[in-house]
DNA sequence: AATGAATGAGACTTCATTCAT
DNA sequence: TATGAATGAAGTCTCATTCAT
């Protein structure tokens, strides 16, 4: 189910997890922060220990490398992103509309990716291609999330039947994972971005439609 | 017209200004290479001064510090791509409808981010959002460019009046910028690419278009 | 007979000596197969606790530092050595002469440090002068072995009288101790480089022997 | 003629290799006194910095790593040890009888071992296998010199020819190179040494001789 | 007996930058 | 214009060791 858990350290062994589970997830928000407010070069091990309040050599107890850790944070960000999106759209009535049902998923999205209070869902922005390639899997397993929201429109009828999924969903993710670049977030209301991005995505731009 | 000209360092003084950009030049077109094909980190002063067959220290000759390369490469890249975008779109005559005309700027947009002779303009996506804030300037000068162009649209009717171009030029092209990265551009002809953006974004996805 | 025993550590008090001993022995052994195999600086606290199974932090408690596992390593190798070597000089009856008791001197202690299952044995070789100097002791009992062993050849008259060994029983052992660094242990028989040992030792290189 | 030397970094350009030599044999001479005196361990990049009168850092300059310092002494010391010796024999008349050579090798060969002011050519015992490993080629021309020399010995009836070289050869090396741990050398002449082991080698130990 | 977690010292290395020549 | 040599700050990581539990 969770894709990246199983590759975690097994370390904690028996009934400590709570403990130690804390200890890591520490880790992985300050380096979260430190990526998003100071960006990825800030971002050292020697900052993210200062956070956490251990010395730098001894993140190396729950973390092999520095590597592991900006993936980990990549791939969470990414499973959490996927997560609060899936529930919000399963909770909906199954009878909904799929337009209905694609504002709720771009509301979430876009919400998320400038929720201050959130720096795991934020990270990947910062990241560098090289790095980035070691989320794929994750990133695909979110991105098919996409495509069967859009494919169930297409089985009732409210969307296109000759819309290329595979090129059309990364297309709207990218720019809907940039929201945070584009908009400022501090003078635009969610409301008018998600708004503006199911409107021109229903019905594009042009009057007639 | 160039905007980062002027923040040129004064040195060149004499005549010899022609092999002084010659060697300006090279040194960008070095740096930019490196950062598209090992990426950002690799991309060191010495890396990318055994491209230029100089030694590290010389390049502080020809620039003050790396970020000054950095950021020249990336504001020269958004330059380059608005000059191959705008020339491409005025050579059209004017009567030439707006769907057409949407339709070149963003095959020129996604060719340029996409051709392997080009270093310059695919820089960007592998910078830091820390060092990509130095290029607002210019990058707003390349979406104004996108909001005129829409504008017109508008003026002749054949764009929706009510659309907020302030939310969707910079939207539009979060979504061209990561062609690169979301289209396996190995297997997927840019002309489908381009078909489909522009089908999408003029019509929309729901079937009524 | 154990010099070093009195070294180790007063903890076990209790009747649990076997056990104890089995895990101390075990931590040794595991030690000397790491230096042996990977080298020393791969022989590291952690990785040699892996071996056993146990975490790095237990070591402490069946030893004070990892210098004293690493002494009572290369103590009980010449320990061992010397063990063998003498046992097997005695069984051979009181008559034998001298040369066939150098001989089996010889052989056992070249055979002894070949032997990949006698990783103890072979460890003096990867360690540092300043490592060896803890092991002076030892190594001189081992040491006047071999030069009791060749006095008894001159009690006999079948070893020259004026031979100084003080500086000969070292410069022989020496060369012995090479043994599986300067003989190809692949391709060349044990027996070999024992006959070439002994006969030029015995004889020496010039053709008047 | 210089093994080792073509693999040396070509950076020093045209005629400034005096200065630039000075500074890399300084770090090599550096280096190899604290292997000697305090031991493997104790030579750091900051200790041998240190001693060099350059931050830690700037011995990168000279070598790309420490490991390339180590080895270049290793094997300049076996290459100062052949020259050494090989000069020492080759002046010798002609005529000058095989026992006299072997004599004259072995002095050398000792002294310098033992030479305190000499320290990269006593290394070599400060080393791991795993490091000595790296040094295979030129310390195999080492010990075809003796071979050489050995085989001279053979040609004009002086030395028996039965003896296998690639035995005797690395076994008598073995034992010499290791002169300076076991004579102590405060309390033996060096001539003790060499009459020792030249005797003992020519006639053996057996008093037939 | 053993462990989980941490420490502190220090290891090697990299890199942008400086500056006399 | 360019270089050789160095700097200083910082980076990631390793390791023997400690100690409360």
């Amino acid at each position: 189910m969770n894709q990246t858990a199983s590759a975690r350290k097994p370390r904690k062994g028996r009934g400590s997890a709570g403990q130690e589970n804390a200890t890591r997830e520490g880790i992985l928000e300050a380096a979260a922060q430190l990526i998003v407010s100071e960006g990825f070069n800030a971002c050292t091990m020697r900052s993210i220990s200062q956070r956490v309040n251990i010395k730098a050599g001894s993140l190396y107890y729950h973390f092999d490398s520095k590597d592991e850790i900006v993936v980990e944070i990549m791939n969470k960000g990414t499973e959490t992103l996927l997560e609060q999106v899936r529930n919000a759209v399963e909770e909906l009535p199954a009878s909904t509309p799929f337009v209905d049902r694609l504002r709720r998923a771009v509301h979430v999205h876009v919400s998320c990716k400038v929720d201050r209070d959130l720096p795991l869902l934020q990270v990947y922005e910062h990241l560098t291609p090289v790095i980035k390639r070691q989320g794929r899997v994750v990133r695909k397993t979110y991105a098919d999330f996409w495509k069967d929201l859009i494919a169930q429109g297409k089985a009732t009828g409210e969307i296109r039947a000759d819309l290329d999924l595979d090129l059309f969903a990364p297309y709207i993710l990218s720019g809907l994972n940039r929201a945070p670049e584009w908009a400022n977030v501090e003078h635009t209301r969610i409301e008018d971005i998600v708004d503006m991005v199911v409107e021109t995505t229903m019905n594009g731009i042009s009057p007639g439609a």
